[in-house]
DNA sequence: GTCTCGATCTAGACTATGTCTAATGGTGTG
DNA sequence: CACACCATTAGACATAGTCTAGATCGAGAC
């Protein structure tokens, strides 16, 4: 995307960030590194195995990991449970649906922050803003799908 | 703190927001009511069972959902593999300190933001900063405690 | 083309967080 | 005391993620 030069096909995308390419890791990569949605491992295992059904969980777990550490992937702690991995590895923020549990980026300039103050003694690394809501029109009822804590009746 | 007359123990406070007081109950609100931590639900576990050793995992577990329920706790996504509970209901943003996965509040008047905006269709039910960083003085090396994802060798 | 060895892949065991179930225990009312 | 109701409990269960030990692959050396 930004350069028109390097990183044309998948497989030179993970050359070019020090990754051995193999036909498991460009099936992950093909998914996980182009897809605008939020997905947890689990979710890419399925994904990715409708069409390269030669993949088993452990590979997933370990090539998204290896992406993580080699900069293609944010991981992302933001819903209940599970990690998700976000392809925009540039700042940006995020939405959670809580009627349906997606999450949506939220371009950096949607949030215009004058300053910003962290705790004393402590250096901000980086920081996003965390949104929370629904869809327009919606009162809000149900827990977002998956979540589901408890009875308490 | 709020209120100098109404909920002054802490048994009061929880009659106050319409919770059945019981010896277990009080015991766990004793602590993670009070707390400044974000303990997750076994941390509380642990910490109660010091003082009050007759006390089930199940219990804390229906306990902390019940006061999140009745909006006497908030919970929070942040870390990873674990839900951790927060006693400031208010609006308020986090630090988390990635050496040590520590979780920190920021005043709310920590951040100013001028303007935010929603993805379109979108409704804003409420929001915060999440930070991250470490103690000053320290280059950022181990990942935080608890996490340790994968060996990618 | 064959060999070799490190890298990659895999099934399944294992750990940890959280939920659920079914049984038990306590408390107040009549 | 009998009854209804709710809280508590142990342990089973579900699920996310990690780890291990062995099988397989494949890039480079010959
Ligand atoms: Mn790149
Ligand atoms: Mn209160
Ligand atoms: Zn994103
Ligand atoms: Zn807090």
């Amino acid at each position: 995307m930004s350069n028109g030069v390097t990183e044309r096909t998948v497989s030179e995308r993970l050359q070019g960030h020090g990754i051995q390419a193999s036909a498991q890791r460009v099936a992950v990569a093909e998914y996980a590194l182009r897809t605008t949605d939020h997905p947890s491992a689990d979710v890419v295992w399925a994904k990715v195995r409708e069409s390269f059904p030669f993949l088993s969980r452990a590979t997933v777990y370990n090539t998204l990991n290896l992406f993580v550490a080699k900069g293609l992937l944010r991981p992302l702690v933001i819903a209940e449970g599970r990690v998700v991995f976000d392809p925009n590895v540039e700042p940006h923020h995020h939405f959670v649906d809580e009627e349906t549990g997606e999450i949506h980026d939220v371009p950096w300039d949607a949030v215009a922050i004058r300053s910003i103050e962290p705790p004393r003694d402590f250096e901000l690394r980086d920081y996003q803003v965390i949104m929370r809501g629904s869809r327009r029109g919606r009162p809000a009822r149900a827990r977002p799908r998956g979540s589901s804590r408890s009875s308490v009746k």
